[in-house]
DNA sequence: GTCTATATTTTGATAGAC
DNA sequence: GTCTATCAAAATATAGAC
């Protein structure tokens, strides 16, 4: 954590990044220190010496992660702005971090996939502050009148579970391009994003029709 | 494959149960079949008596999992109907899949993250049949006048991610409810599947109003 | 801070009896 | 079809010199 003199790159930031790289590719379980090591160039101790263990060095990793993307969408936040706007950038805030960081999708995947095993107080509060932020963003759209209602957890799905998955498809679509239907395999990421900015606005929009609700209790408003 | 005599569950099918309940809490690489077998129930020499090797029991689950997504969504289109309630079936289908076998969300999401290495031509097959059930829909709806024009493959992640996500998360969402804000952690999945049959209407109806376009290129439909 | 060398366990896979 | 026994490689982690 201390920071280094310029221009000299420290075996522990090198670890970091080989590391996110490994761990982004083949999961917690299916990365190997020795790989790890390798790749950053350095001996497998140098990673002990830095880290407690493997799991010590994952938790490190996913911490600085999701630190990063709280404060890239607490930024646009307060930014400020009509919600309509506000909430554009914030899908645009999730997609520029896959880029910037294209370990996010993957890790983030399998952390999910793995129920979590590795995640602690401190890495789910970082996600806690990714939700009161689009919370804050759909209440300013109701004050504002030109959103209806909408649960915050589920809407943050509705915007962050496409990106990171179309992200993530993106070896797949084009090694398989040709089996892929239309163009379905060449959508360029900007297009991804808009395509989920348009259906997340025209969901929230208060016009927005909903359908008739036939076999529904008197159900409360959902999550 | 074949059939077996009612009633006694053969050695090969809990090994493929077994298995895909340890490459959905592992990965493929986390996962190893000396824990395959224990939980089958088998000795591991019995899985290398069935499978060729982990490779090749692993892509057989993958198989079997988009194989039976596949044949479920083709049943939703088959049976015809407005557009719109075709594509909130097949909504409802996909989340039905993943409730039935709860092993899908993890096994797919691992599999993204790993950049389909164990994909063959088969298994893009069945995926390649989803997408096309979907684009058929978009299809009928824009004859039907009710749908406005939408990319395929970019609607299905809109429909498909979030169940995906939904479904995984809820380890996460259970351990950590307290952590999370409102009742954001304990939305059903009935909930879960409603809002995205709701977004993914709002956003395909004809009349849904598009942001204006500004620095955009002459850009053909995308994807 | 960085390395070599090594201890210890676990892994995927097979041979061969029944 | 099912098992025991086992191999060879690869895994995490540590000891100790520099």
């Amino acid at each position: 954590m201390v920071s280094q003199p310029a221009g000299r790159p420290a075996s522990r930031d090198r670890l970091l990044e080989a590391a996110a790289r490994e761990f982004a590719a083949r999961g917690f379980d299916g990365a190997t220190v020795d790989r790890i090591a390798r790749r950053a160039g350095v001996n497998k101790a140098m990673l002990y010496y830095h880290f407690r263990s493997k799991a010590d060095l994952y938790r490190t990793i996913l911490r600085a992660l999701f630190h990063d993307v709280a404060r890239a969408v607490e930024g646009v936040r307060d930014a400020g702005g009509p919600a309509d706007r506000q909430v554009a950038r914030f899908a645009a805030a999730v997609a520029a971090q896959a880029v910037a960081r294209p370990h996010f999708p993957g890790i983030w995947l399998r952390e999910l996939a793995d129920g979590g095993r590795q995640l602690d107080a401190r890495i789910v509060g970082e996600l806690r502050r990714v939700i009161v932020v689009l919370a804050g963003m759909l209440q300013d759209g109701r004050r504002q009148g030109i959103f209806r209602d909408a649960p915050p957890f589920l809407t943050h799905l509705t915007i962050v579970a496409p990106l990171l998955l179309f992200t993530a498809s993106a070896p797949i679509r084009t090694r398989f391009a040709r089996a892929f239907p239309h163009r379905s395999g060449h959508a360029p990421p900007a297009d991804a994003l808009r395509f989920v900015q348009d259906v997340t606005l025209a969901a929230l929009r208060r016009d927005a029709g909903r359908r008739p609700n036939p076999g529904r209790r008197d159900s409360k408003q959902p999550c």
